[in-house]
DNA sequence: CTGAAAGCGCTTACAG
DNA sequence: CTGAAAGCGCTTACAG
């Protein structure tokens, strides 16, 4: 393996001139730069980034933490921190956590032990106290939902927002009885989008009916469960708005085995706006997040505060806007 | 930051002899070593996973290389190999390089400077003769098709057999003019693939007729252009094999759109088993592969090599068997 | 502009 | 079983 002392010997000058010759920044003449890198070059010599980082420079390498890659809205948001990461010569770390605190806990431990420059993490339903404390002085951004307790840069939607789009199409279609199927409890992401759809309907003067909530879990299980309950308890409905995509699936699927058609009996309405959600029967109509958007900001923003003078000023919120996209799963009321 | 030298200093003895409680594995007396560790603990040593390798130690870190994690296809085989390197103790890195090979090239020369233990490569229509030079004594496991020139660990499925049992089903089903759509040309698995069509239907006594053949990419655009050009050349056919789920997917949508039926009009079969498959209408039969056990013992066969006595004994080929999932999109020729 | 030296935080022969 | 020392391959004050 060729290393320093190489080059150095090589080229009759010291190691730390053949450092300066490497990272540039230091004042060297032009012409020992240019010998030395030839040099280099020649002798096919690779730093050894191992040895760069353990000498205080950064290890060009960021951690990306989420829940599960299977789940279809990652897919497009790793790609989208992959581009940035790409762009600026960073490497990628993946981590899956299953939605366990302590497995994320043991990951970030981990990462800390390998010294990544920082994390980008989605929490899932991940509880905010076990994962700030681990992220502590590890600058983290987080993505898609707030996460309680922890101090640090969040890229995020407006999903209350989104969700007044999702239930106020529906309105306009003239629908009036509108179920909801949450996304798992206790998370912001799943009470903003509920508090959109009763906004929604409060602004239109119908009071939001209990009866048409029922609990999901951002799964398909969750959402054919619910629109099983629903059917089940005879519950009067001609739309739902389901809290996500996978979710939405689901209830497509409750519905049709019950013989409910849609969108004629029933119109249904997503959120996340994953590939899949355009290849179901029928096409689904969804809120579309940004995702590769999402992924590729909070990428932006984790690296140019590793970049940044003072990279402790104080965290930034960035809010990207969803948008309605109308499929073939919703139709006017009959 | 604590460090060996805080923890020795507490316990009254040499930094070597932390170390040596730390890795266990040298002779040190338990009393010292409980001593040791006790604390360690309580001081809130974390290990510089940096030093560590610098000073010998592997990295526990391996990249996973493949072309565009938004490719239905992948994300289980991801989660396939983070499962093994999370048992394991392992990172792992992932690199996308969307069937570029000089990117592909830059990224194995920078996880060489990272120092990883070794990569998992997914080579998609990348040509074997760059990468090959670029991975040589990295270790290396090849997934899914074999890259001709590089000599490494393979992990993959049976092609032939696989697509023989996507036309015997058809053929089962009463189908004799059964089309193909290949996969992107000079790649083995597209070959194996076609040959499987060829060898099922001259099995049972049919000539494969060249005018059934049209060429695709593994991407939907190219089923859909592919179904498209056999309608259009007024092939006559009840039948089609697609090389891989996505193209299935693309021809779905040229023949609806086209007036023609799935399954009345025309039976199709894709390749791969993504979960896609099971979400269009009608649901897709298709020849799945085990995509997470794929991934699963594409890193068992890296990390087995890395830990083994002689990693340089010779590669290794696994073939794993595909399965026939019959759903909705095949019939009964009428 | 350049070099000698110290230091990053570990592991591992080598002695004892 | 334990310690002193060397070494992994770099970068960066500190002098000059």
């Amino acid at each position: 393996m060729v290393t320093v002392h190489d080059v150095a010997r090589h080229a009759g000058v010291s190691i730390a001139t053949v450092s300066r010759a490497l990272n540039d920044r230091e004042r060297i003449s032009s012409a020992t730069r240019d010998r030395v890198l030839e040099i280099a070059r020649s002798l096919g010599y690779q730093p050894n980034d191992l040895a760069r980082s353990l000498a205080g420079m950064a290890t060009q390498t960021i951690a990306l933490l989420l829940p599960d890659i299977t789940n279809p809205f990652f897919p497009e948001l790793v790609k989208g921190v992959q581009t940035i990461a790409d762009e600026r010569g960073h490497l990628l770390l993946l981590c899956h956590n299953a939605d366990d605190g302590a497995k994320a806990r043991a990951d970030i431990a981990m990462l800390r032990r390998k010294k990544v420059d920082g994390i980008l993490l989605v929490a899932g339903t991940l509880k905010g106290r076990g994962i700030a404390g681990a992220t502590s002085d590890l600058p983290t951004v987080v993505l898609d939902r707030r996460v309680p307790g922890l101090r640090s840069d969040v890229v995020t939607v407006d999903h209350r927002a989104g969700a007044r789009k999702a239930v106020e199409h529906l309105l306009e279609l003239g629908h009036r009885r509108i179920a909801h199927i949450t996304g798992p409890p206790g998370i912001s992401s799943s009470k903003e989008r509920q508090a959109g759809w009763e906004e929604a309907l409060r602004a239109t003067g119908i009071e939001p009916d209990k009866e048409l909530v029922v609990q999901g879990d951002f799964l398909e299980d969750g959402g054919y469960a619910g629109g099983r309950a629903l059917i089940q308890r005879k519950v009067d409905f001609t739309a739902a708005f389901a809290a996500n995509d996978m979710s939405a699936i689901g209830l497509l699927k409750a519905l049709t085995e019950e013989g409910r058609q849609v969108p004629n009996d029933v119109s249904v309405v997503g959120f996340d706006g994953i590939h899949l959600a355009a290849y179901t029967a029928p096409a689904l109509t969804t809120v579309a997040q940004p995702i590769f958007d999402l992924g590729r900001r909070a990428a932006e923003l984790l690296l140019d505060r590793l970049a940044a003078a003072e990279p402790d000023k104080e965290p930034h919120t960035v809010v990207l806007e969803t948008k309605l996209v109308v499929r073939g799963s919703t139709s006017q009321r009959r």
